[in-house]
DNA sequence: TCGACGATGACGTCGCGTCAAGGTAA
DNA sequence: ATTACCTTGACGCGACGTCATCGTCG
């Protein structure tokens, strides 16, 4: 039996982010009753190291918790595991997307400000740069 | 003067946007004494659309609540923003560089998948798929 | 006795969205 | 009287991190 900082440490995480996997129910350890620390099994690494790869695929914990719900009522979570990662594949398509989208309007912005000044703030403009960006996309 | 939905109309916002925004400082109206409604003078739209701008190339509200500090201090704010614009240019880059990476694991493990049959959990076992793909790294 | 560990509960992140309970305007 | 608007305040998201206050272990 491992308390919250052992089996921390032998997963390579830490022990806050063990007691909010616990608290949100992705891990079930057993109580000491005469003092109240959490005890962990030997397979609760196993599970842990489970998790951390499913979120290295992308996986949310919500949906690591509903696959180990699957898993623990024997029934095959696989089919599951499939539809996700293909949802997050195209969500992450999207914003990935966006985020190329912003890079290249932050990059041309810095282009076209090279050569122009610094401006003194008046009642019309805050800041010039930034507002002659913006007049390329009218 | 505007009230809340008048402006957000005129900006092409909405109102909740429009108060969370005076909430955070970037907007100070004027209040009818009568009936506590925020009023908002026609240079607000003006102030409302630079905020987007801003937004549009990476800044977040807290560093459009500076660059609006400095201006109205008679600073001109231009500096500012063009390191701001330095540093989220490459904090992107990491972030992109991370997805790229993420997609491409996700991608890679469909693939994988492609051809192995579900499985049923057992005690060693939760989802074959996602335990056979973290191997890969090990 | 002391330091490292444990517990609970609450609050912070970011940019809003949403809901409730009520007052106001036309 | 109805309906669309306004107010404040609180809570939700995601995945923790951090803090306070306290009890426990070796």
């Amino acid at each position: 039996m491992l308390t919250v900082s052992e089996l921390a440490r032998v997963s390579e995480t830490t022990p806050d982010t063990v007691r909010y996997y616990t608290r949100m129910g992705l891990l079930q350890p057993e109580r000491n009753e005469s003092n109240g620390y959490r005890l962990y099994q030997q397979t609760d690494a196993g599970r842990l190291s489970f998790i951390s790869q499913a979120k290295k695929l992308g996986f949310t914990l919500a949906e690591i918790n509903e696959v180990l719900g699957h898993a623990a009522h024997g029934q095959s979570p696989c089919p599951m595991v499939r539809e996700i990662l293909q949802r997050r594949i195209s969500e992450n398509r999207k914003a990935l997307e966006s985020m190329i989208l912003l890079q290249e309007r932050m990059e041309q912005a810095l282009l076209q400000w090279h050569d122009m000044p610094d401006g003194t703030p008046d009642g019309h403009s805050v800041c010039h740069l930034i507002e002659s960006f913006s007049k390329e996309f009218e």
